[in-house]
DNA sequence: TTTAGTGCAAAAGTTTTGCATGGTC
DNA sequence: GACCATGCAAAACTTTTGCACTAAA
């Protein structure tokens, strides 16, 4: 499981035309075992405890480096942090719990004919768009 | 015009129960004044150049109380800055042009019917959802 | 050898907080 | 006087940058 997982992210890196270091290869480990979304601080958090050793800025430029190349995904759903998530190539949309941050990820986009409908109406060349979902999860409904 | 709009703010204030003190106003004032959406530190610069006195801490204070309280939208489309604009009452969303910051605000939500569904879908209690298109808008197509 | 990546520390930037002061009822 | 709002400065925090060092093709 750890070797075919490791393979992966050396496609993903392959992708992405991004050189697979050993720390790269790291901050993608803890993003795949997130289940959530997770910022810079805490995965270099993880890694530390881990015993990794690791820079912090060398997990921001790995994030930004990922992030911009498509091959993650970034939320800002507080003010003044950013959190990644690993996601797949296709186009999506999030539905985040308030609560514990669980993220399920969305499929198709079936928003696409009212954004050029949209676009075209005030004269905006539509370049991009998020949807972002936010409630409470069934666990946490239960729990609180 | 500056009277009836004044008016106004007092009203918002009274309906997000908000002492309205000389200083949040001048905030709200900057903000109705600024077609696009503004920062608190935008703002401060604003309200210091035109010769008001007040301090950052309370701007920051201001938009942080008028936002918690639904008076006003605060948007993030970049990390470490949170952007706010005075909004409408009614449920609406946003088409930002990603050159000059102008901001659209679209009407009647045509979603719900797919978040309840979706909601469903995934046992989620859905309470919000954000949607953001952003774009190039006519005037930065014609300049850039 | 040449290039790209990394670590550390410092810097930059926004936002928050502590505390004394000021205004208002 | 009691209470809330304010201003200022300091602190907290995330993120970026500069630079010397390391690893790898």
């Amino acid at each position: 499981m750890p070797n075919a997982a490791q393979t992966d992210y050396r496609a993903l890196f392959a992708r992405a035309a991004i050189k697979p270091t050993r720390q790269r290869l790291r901050v993608l480990d803890a993003l795949a075992a997130e289940p959530h979304d997770a910022s810079a601080q805490k995965i270099h958090g993880w890694l530390r405890n881990r015993g990794e050793k690791i820079g912090l800025a060398t997990v921001y430029r790995t994030l930004a480096l990922l992030s911009e190349r498509g091959a993650i995904d970034a939320l800002m759903h507080r003010p003044g942090e950013i959190c990644y998530r690993l996601c797949g190539d296709e186009h999506h949309h999030h539905l985040v719990c308030s609560e514990c941050h669980r993220v399920v990820e969305l499929g198709d986009c079936e928003l696409e004919p009212w954004l050029d409908q949209l676009g075209a109406a005030h004269g905006f060349t539509v370049t991009n768009h998020t949807v972002e979902v936010t409630g409470v999860c069934p666990d946490c409904r239960l729990a609180g």
